[in-house]
DNA sequence: CGCGGTGTTGACAACAGTCAATTACTGTGG
DNA sequence: CCACAGTAATTGACTGTTGTCAACACCGCG
């Protein structure tokens, strides 16, 4: 299941595998609005989630919450780098949440010589990745109109998901409320309810139980303004 | 100078200290305007700015352009990781450029038993930085209103600039048009400057022959909802 | 059955983009 | 020294968009 995941990025040795396969025997498990940094006692945050998706997020003084980045299974959560510097957000479990330990991951890609250097190329790609991402989501904030913003969201996921095998033809499941949803595009929860009917009024997405159908590629791509930023 | 700078983040070596020197006696020199990226052969990506403003940004397939991230001096530019996944986005000096290579230093920071443990502290630290500026970029562009997103941005400007001696009382050069701020605000110019206009009127800025003065800090931060996500 | 969270709708006002015209401000060449 | 062109800044009028408020429907749950 991970190995499968980290191998879309470089080929494992069975080293590698198996100490993936280790990992993957000690997940630890969080319920749902529970924020992850808060109790850094509860978990040491250099995790992956394997299950359920998560948010990085801040909050603003007047109580506004601005959602930075949505963490789906096979992405890292936490300080990556060695240093720490006070945090500047947090991240919260949207639904039950799945994470195993990520540290020796991290090392594995820090180290100059690297004894597992598979790993340490799929970890430095996932970094890569999630920087390219955060990219992708100031551009949607900064220029892109109603419909174009979601549906490049939608498109990012679908994506995303695929490549961890949890989007099947042009579907995944979604389960966030349209208040998260709101807090991700930075539009308001009404904006984001007439915005969903729009796009589905114009056939180009649909919405069923808790699962998101795109039903026109090629128009959403195009209103989306989609360029493959990352392979 | 440069040593200076790394100093704010960690303390140096006399050893440091020279290949910070022996860095500086190579700095190259770039004309405003010219994409840093595209050019891959005039210089190989991962620089330090010494003087001089640049911008990371991406265009979209209309034609629009979006600025994640302002690089000023001391900033690090380019690709820091090891792997190159296609470039999300490109790098263009927005005025009279001088960068040094940054590549040994990007090295220093990935040893894993660092030859030169200050600078690789260092450059970590600005890494992170870097991160926690584009979570305020973020933020600045999903949840700010008119007035509180440019605050936001000239405190922002103003802090990292007095990091590197280029703030003094209150107030910091300002080389960028109205048409570049738009790009990093995602605002249209006349929006800028009727913003511009708005704050200037309620006394708590001034730009005057391309200088800003910050002149009531307090409302400032009040009006961006400002906190200080990095030390 | 009532309750709280979520989704939906309409009315309305404030906001922010576009267009277009005007005014600086620059460096250039005569 | 002045005329000129090109860029940047400014302004007004107008329009479309987006947030706010408030009411209502729906659903799962105690």
């Amino acid at each position: 299941m991970l190995a499968e995941h980290f191998s879309t990025f470089a080929s494992l040795s069975d080293a590698e595998v198996q100490l993936l396969r280790d990992l993957a025997g000690a997940a630890q498990y969080h319920p749902p609005y529970r924020d992850l940094h808060a109790a850094e006692a509860l978990l040491s945050p250099p995790r992956m989630i394997v299950a359920g998706w998560a948010a990085q997020y801040c909050m603003l003084p007047d109580g506004q919450r601005q959602i930075i980045s949505l963490r789906l299974p096979g992405d890292l959560v936490g300080p990556l780098g060695r240093v720490h510097l006070p945090a500047s957000c947090a991240v919260a479990a949207l639904t039950e949440l799945e994470t195993v330990d990520a540290k020796p991951l991290v090392e594995a890609a820090d180290a100059a010589d690297p004894v597992h250097p598979g790993l340490a190329r799929a970890v430095q790609a996932m970094v890569q990745l999630n920087d390219a991402q955060l990219c992708s989501q100031i551009v949607r904030l900064g220029r892109q109109g109603t419909g174009g913003r979601f549906a490049h969201l939608m498109l990012e996921l679908h994506g995303r998901l695929g490549r961890v095998g949890l989007a099947r033809d042009n579907g995944f499941a979604m389960p966030l409320t349209q208040n998260v949803l709101a807090d991700v595009l930075g539009f308001s929860v009404v904006h984001v309810n007439r915005t969903m009917q729009q796009l589905r009024r114009d056939g180009l997405l649909e919405v069923k139980d808790g699962r998101v159908h795109l039903l026109q590629l090629e128009r959403l791509h195009a209103l989306a303004g989609w360029v493959t930023r990352w392979a």
